[in-house]
DNA sequence: CCACTAAAGCAAAGGAATTGCTTTTGCCCG
DNA sequence: CGGGCAAAAGCAATTCCTTTGCTTTAGTGG
């Protein structure tokens, strides 16, 4: 868990942490993250920014729980059909989020603002949930899989180093490509 | 190119240049990041704050640049007559020194600071260029090798993203199926 | 050797971050 | 249903980081 208190579920805090996320995203969508500071976001809020420090630390660490929660996927990967179709066209969907300006702009948050790792790993996690959905649908199927490990580090570490590291010359086809791999891995012993 | 200046060779500047970078990596060693600010940095380097944000714009540029001179590699990497031999070796040295304490530390650093992203860049070419050498002298040998590129999503990635996101369960051994998924990938067409 | 320019020093002003104390509010127990 | 307890928010004062205009120093080229 991140260093977020437990927040007891109906009351003010929770009405605070709502209107403070709200600020935030609302901040971020019309000016970006240039200049935006604490005392902006409370006020916009409507609360003091005391309050902001005093929950979250600093404007980095309150900005990664808000990434981490708006890089939650929403849906349940689409079945296609054949675990090839669905590799590919989830992996196509997954860098078409993550490499926009505000997916990079929200993976950097999260990252940055997040001294225990905990909310880097709640990202991977999803991906990882997502992967496993496919996965596990294949295997119903009957189509040999590689396991959701594996899966991970042919399709999301390439995509995730890559838009981190060297954000040029990504497309659908690189996307596609990787889906192969993954899926090549399937039949091979499980190394 | 990052936002540092281009600065005269064996001016001043260059010597502000070095005392601060030399602060920051003992004040780093001494004291961690914890509390770390701009004005400390500048009065170990004996120059101004105004200096230090004139030059790097604010802390977080500056660790950003100090981060990629230390990750940048020394040496080439040793010769141990096969592929397979260099690829383990290299994946197991590349995860040791980064996914210490201090390595993961200055990773985050220098992606953090880095508004143009050529910090990152920098970082990712540093290893590309390693695993070049690497496969380059395989090459010589006649071994059939994996494109730099297919090395690189296959273990440099996997290591980057584990390290960045989720931390735990890293070891030798897994550097080591890294490298020989690498080097399975070399008899393969060039997908 | 002198002029020109880039970078550093200096100092003041503005604003973010921190913190002790008070007040509010939600929750639990009698 | 009412009183007390504890957690969190408000408030305000203080600290010090950050910014910026101006001056001074130092390196470069004519």
């Amino acid at each position: 868990m991140s260093r977020r208190p437990m927040v007891r579920p109906g009351g003010r805090s929770a009405r605070v942490q709502e209107s403070v996320h709200t600020a935030v995203r609302e901040l971020l969508a019309e000016q970006g993250r240039e200049g935006l500071t604490v005392p902006q976001v409370a006020h916009r809020a409507g609360v003091t920014p005391s309050t902001i420090y005093r929950r979250w630390g600093d404007l980095e660490q309150l900005l990664s729980d808000v990434a981490v929660e708006r890089l939650r996927p929403e849906t349940p990967p689409e079945d296609r059909g054949s675990l090839a179709a669905d590799l590919e066209s989830w992996a196509e969907q997954f860098l078409d989020e993550m490499s926009s300006t505000a997916g990079r702009a929200y993976i950097r948050d999260a990252l940055l603002g997040d001294p225990d790792g905990s909310n880097a790993g709640q990202c991977s996690a999803y991906a990882a949930e997502q992967l496993d959905v496919v996965l596990a649908r294949a295997s119903v199927r009957g189509e040999p899989t590689p396991g959701v490990e594996r899966a991970v580090d042919e399709i999301v570490a390439p995509l995730m180093y890559r838009i981190l590291f060297r954000p040029d010359g990504l497309d659908a086809a690189y996307a596609r490509r990787l889906a192969h791999r993954a899926l090549a891995a399937a039949e091979e012993p499980p190394a």
